[in-house]
Parts: C-alpha cells; sequence; structure tokens
DNA sequence: CTTGCCCCCGTACCATGATACGGCCAGTAA
DNA sequence: TTACTGGCCGTATCATGGTACGGGGGCAAG
C-alpha cells in the first residue's frame, strides 16, 4: 500500500485532506517532494502510520505540540521509555486537574438547581440570583491563606463494621481542605475538622456518597 | 460607587480593562455613551453587576454566547424561572459528557501506564508501541454490537462486613460493561460478568480501589 | 505647565485544531 | 479532445476568550 496520493492516505485514515495538509505544516508530517518529473507527490504507508499515531494520542488528550514532542522522542534513539512515561504521567495528572475542575462545576451547577423552583416568574429564580449576588463556587478563586477551620459533623448511615468507618475516614482524608477527622460506625457519624476555606460541608457529604453510603451534614451544633 | 471610570469597574470586578471593553464588543454589557461635553466614558455599579454576573456565569461553565442568552433572558420579563433552570439543566448534562469523555481518556492513560514498563530503551516503551499499533481506546470509535462476555474475579481485600461488600456491588454494578456481579466478604472475593469489549478487570480493580479497597486481579480460571 | 497615568479606538495577535476557497494543474476515462 | 475528478498552494475563515499595541487625548498633581 505505498505510493498512494494525500487522497489516498486521508481515506485510510478517515481525515480530511485538509488535515494531512494541516499535519504537515505543522511539522507532525513530513511532506514528500514533488516528483522532479512534476505530478502528485508519493505517500508512502509510513505517514498513514504516523497519521494514525498523532490520531490516537489525540485520543488520550494529548495536544498536536505534544505530540509533535512524542514523535520525535520516538525517532531520537537515545530516548529512554522512562521519558515517554513520564510525558504520560503527566498527561494523566492534566486530565485528573480537568475533570476536578469540571466536578467543582458540576457541584455549583447541582447546587443551583437543587434551590431552583423550576417554574414562576424570574424574581423568584435563585439561580439568576445566585448569579448575581452569591459567589457560586468556592475553590480556585478563593486562595485564602488563612485557613477558616471548623468542625463539620456528617451523619452517615450504611457503616456496618469498623471497616467501613476505617474506608469513610479515608476518603474524608483525600479530600481538600480536610485536617483530620474520626469516624464512628457506632454513631453512624463522622467528625471532620476542616477548612472551610478550601471545601464544604455538603463536599464532603458528597464524597462519602460517591464511596457508596447515604451522608448528610448535621447542621445543629453538638 | 455609581460614576466610575473604566478603570475602575476593571478593578473593582478583578478583570483587565480589555476584558471589560471585549465583553462590550460582544455585546455583553452596554457601553454607555461619551459625555457630550467630551472626556471618558462613565460606567456604574450596575456594570460591575453585569461583569461579576458574567464571570460567575463562567465559572459554572457558561460560554459567552450563553451568557448572552442569560442576560437577555434576564432583562426579558416574561421569561420564565422554568427557562433558566433548563439552560443549567442542559449545562449540567454538557458537563457530564465532558467529565465522561475524560474519565474515557483517564481509563486509556491507566491502561498504559499500567503496562509501561517505566525505563529501558524505547523499542520496549509499550506505551509508543500501543500508539503505533493499537486501538487505544476503545469506547467512541469501537461500537461493537456483539459484547464479549466473559467473567472476571477479583480479590479484594479490606471488606470487612456484608455491608462493604454491598457496597463494593454497587460501585462494581455501576461500572460500563457490567452485566451483573456476587460479591462475598467471607472470601474477600467479587466474581464479576462483564463485556470485556467495553471495560477491562484492570479498570473494574481501580474503581473497586478508588472506594478504598484494595483489588487485584485473579487471574487463574477458577 | 509639565509629567505621568489613564482612557479611547482600531487593529492585530495569541493558542487550538482544523475547514474552506479560489485558481491552477495533473491524470484519467469516454 | 474534452470533461471531470482530485492534487497543489496560498491565504482566509471559524470558534473561543481574551491580550497587546500604537497613536492620540484627557485629567490631575506637583
Amino acid at each position: 500500500m505505498s505510493d498512494m496520493t494525500i487522497g489516498k492516505v486521508a481515506q485510510a485514515v478517515g481525515v480530511g485532506v485538509e488535515t494531512i495538509r494541516f499535519y504537515e505544516r505543522r511539522g507532525l508530517i513530513e511532506q514528500p517532494p514533488r516528483p522532479a518529473a512534476g505530478g502528485y507527490r508519493v505517500y508512502s504507508d509510513e505517514t498513514v502510520q504516523r497519521v494514525q499515531f498523532i490520531r490516537r494520542a489525540q485520543e488520550l488528550g494529548f495536544s498536536l505540540r505534544e505530540i509533535a514532542e512524542l514523535l520525535s522522542l520516538r525517532t531520537d534513539h537515545d530516548t529512554d521509555a522512562g521519558e515517554v512515561r513520564q510525558r504520560a504521567t503527566a498527561k494523566l495528572q492534566d486530565v485528573d486537574r480537568k475533570i476536578e475542575r469540571l466536578q467543582h462545576i458540576r457541584r455549583g451547577l447541582m447546587t443551583l438547581l437543587d434551590r431552583c423552583p423550576g417554574e414562576g416568574p424570574l424574581r423568584c429564580c435563585s439561580i439568576i440570583e445566585a448569579l448575581e449576588h452569591d459567589r457560586v463556587l468556592n475553590g480556585e478563586t478563593a486562595k485564602r491563606q488563612e485557613p477558616d477551620m471548623q468542625t463539620v459533623r456528617l451523619a452517615i448511615e450504611g457503616m456496618h463494621c469498623d471497616g467501613c468507618a476505617e474506608i469513610v475516614r479515608h476518603v474524608l482524608e483525600q479530600q481538600a481542605g480536610v485536617k483530620g477527622c474520626s469516624v464512628s460506625h457506632e454513631n453512624g457519624e463522622a467528625k471532620v475538622a476542616v477548612d472551610t476555606g478550601q471545601t464544604s460541608g455538603e463536599r464532603l457529604a458528597e464524597a462519602v456518597r460517591s464511596a457508596g453510603y447515604s451522608a448528610s451534614l448535621v447542621t445543629a451544633a453538638g
């Protein structure tokens, strides 16, 4: 399958001709010389492989710039596999950050939708109201240096043994802003020392819920 | 705090002057007329509110285009609050899709990193190799109709009671491709009926681990 | 009255990943 | 030979959310 025109390559990979040319301009693939005799450029199977490489790396979240680096690593025979691994790890962290950011957004939207009446005149719309007056999300922008430590109590159902309590403690301790916590399966309760500048009780409850328990904030002081 | 210059507005909200102007060009905020007497444009507190609205909505993942719509909804007094809620719901779904896509990417990266030796010459690099030859991700492109059902066994440590087993079962059942499963805390084991076209044993183990247990694939047939 | 900071305005530019257009030429089939 | 498809090439455009620059003018303090 060597000796193809650009259109064949595009078809083989399932992308547009313009896309191939775009990758050429970006230096991701080499443009074969135009035959001295004139006529069309001759592409080989190697180009197809390379474009497929690019597409697969894109599916993994790598940008074209990063893919260019991966490609040159691949060509450079001094490259250690650890170098590649390191990039993949970095990308994984990158993806994790994006996911975290989106989950942050998700929590904000959920909170608004929770409070929303869902119908009626606009002046009753809690969403618009929140956008007008509240700080909707509390992470990220609030880089407050002085932590605002509080103790939050969570009522947790579904813990059947100390092992469960142990797991809940583990989950809570992994949350940002949690400085310490104690969990008791006898009482069905967790006490969490938390910097409310970094997280909120509701978020902690959500974390516990996503581990498979039911959790709710105990609002009354104890 | 009315009667401010554009710079004051920018400062009050914590954005650049150029950003305000950009929003004006995009029709998100109205540009006050230049005084007939000449001099600087006079901005009011309302502009500050409006820019803050925009920023908050951005934090919730709305694009400027969508925010423009929200703003005009807000002005239009015929708007029902349900309209706003509907947009928020749509955005939530949007965010969920993005999260899913990223988690898909994440799984792909994890799979690659799992198999990766981490050092040595490049020809041993399973990551490069996968990009060269494999279909790295299996969702989305591979819409295989015929499921490839198998039974996977997981050895799980840390389940102290039936409640734990219950939770693990719940976690497993939420995974894509899982058709059914049984979990026993006595045996420290889960048997999962799974479509390996949609997920992998390692991914299931990972899911269990992220719920706070330790899990490993039982490779020997039982 | 000068210095220096800020506003005004239009335009250009950044990254990202393509897609589109127009004019010309190469190759091929009827 | 003619017509049609498709390669070639440079440039422009799209969406997204801004940032930057340059020339000019306003405004206030020293």
